[in-house]
DNA sequence: CGGAAAACTGAACACTGTTCAGTAAATTAC
DNA sequence: GTAATTTACTGAACAGTGTTCAGTTTTCCG
């Protein structure tokens, strides 16, 4: 039955090229520039096709989702490694916030987006990307429990507080809310803003 | 002269009548469902009406927007009048969350659609409605410093500080990025959240 | 080779924002 | 009061969108 078995190997390398052909052109023009025909000229398919594998653009957006959480797990999996638990906090804070400047259009379907909530999987059994993502975070957040700070505070609303001050900065920042900062200083302005943050979160070791 | 300022009070008129029935139809049915063509429909003029007032659907939904912070505004509105600058603080933050949990789609408008902020009003005049929001804030965080909160920290810096927190927030809940907590905790843990960052704030008197 | 199964597609449907030539109405000029 | 002009408005079209499905092509198995 080794015929099957290359088959479903197709079926599988095709899906594979639909999704990171999506990845590409999203990194290249972002969520409103991708559309299912544009999609289906560059894998050299008929638009009608896609819905062979995907059964709907919003469960392809979830897909590709996937992959740009991949690329994030990547750069943030050295945190863990380092000894110092601020320097944990802080490396997270920094980075998430570089992967959200450098990857706009990624970050966007990432944490933005509406289109890859609305599919089964994730009805079903949940964002398992974002839990990963905020589990991390509880993490570090323990270890700096562990040496002293977040006093008492339970840790899961400390993650919800850090990861939504980042997060919050980005995204206001990414959809041009932050107009009445100067533009040369607004990516500055962020950076010290979570500096900030972080030497009050320091100033209050128990 | 009086024929010509009735007609341009009926232009008005008539202007004003597509805002409010595109105002009307975002908070029932949202962003997504809002076409110029059902906004047509309903104040009962052709499509291409509609572009004899606007240059184009992002302008519309610009000054959609601004109606929407005139209603924002209302209801922020009694926060200078309270004592205690704490107590400002807090009003600020329970208010922008239950107008965001109350008012999802126009909150979308306000502070994370990308539609109304590719008008050439913003490119050029900035965004007031924002500034004005951001200002506020500031005066309320001046406050809290002259009784010996925020210590040295930069005023500004306390406004994106605090204002990203809350919007972040908000922003995850309302794009499903919370999907890791029980859905009817959910609230109550971002008010739990603001409450415990509040803390945070007081207790670090100088 | 013939028939069944799987893979794929062209064309259509119902939408979208937007434009523009052409019509209808109101105002001004004579 | 009628003719000319300006203003207001619209029907129809363009180019695009996600999505569906009848029908074709390709692949596989007996």
């Amino acid at each position: 039955m080794g015929i099957a078995e290359r088959k479903a190997r197709e079926k599988e390398e095709l899906r594979g090229k639909i999704i990171s052909a999506a990845l590409n052109m999203f990194i290249e023009e972002g969520y409103a520039k991708v559309s299912i025909r544009k999609i289906a000229e560059r894998v050299e398919y008929s638009p009608a096709t896609i819905y062979l594998y995907f059964q709907n653009k919003d469960e392809l957006m979830f897909f590709v989702q996937q992959e740009a959480f991949d690329q994030f797990f990547e750069i943030l999996a050295p945190v863990l490694s380092l000894q110092d638990p601020i320097e944990q906090l802080r490396f997270m804070g920094r980075t998430y916030m570089d992967f959200g400047i450098s990857n706009p259009e990624l970050y966007d379907l990432m944490f933005m987006l509406q289109a890859p909530m609305n599919v089964d999987e994730v009805k079903e059994q949940g964002w398992e990307c974002g839990f990963e993502t905020f589990h991390l975070l509880e993490v570090v957040i323990q270890n700096c429990q562990r040496v002293g700070y977040f006093a008492e505070k339970e840790s899961h609303i400390a993650a919800i507080e850090n990861w939504s001050m980042v997060h919050g900065m980005l995204s206001l920042f990414l959809r041009d809310r932050f107009d009445m900062m100067p533009k040369e200083n607004r990516k500055e302005l962020m950076y010290q803003t979570l500096e900030s943050h972080l030497e009050l979160i320091k100033s209050l070791k128990s």
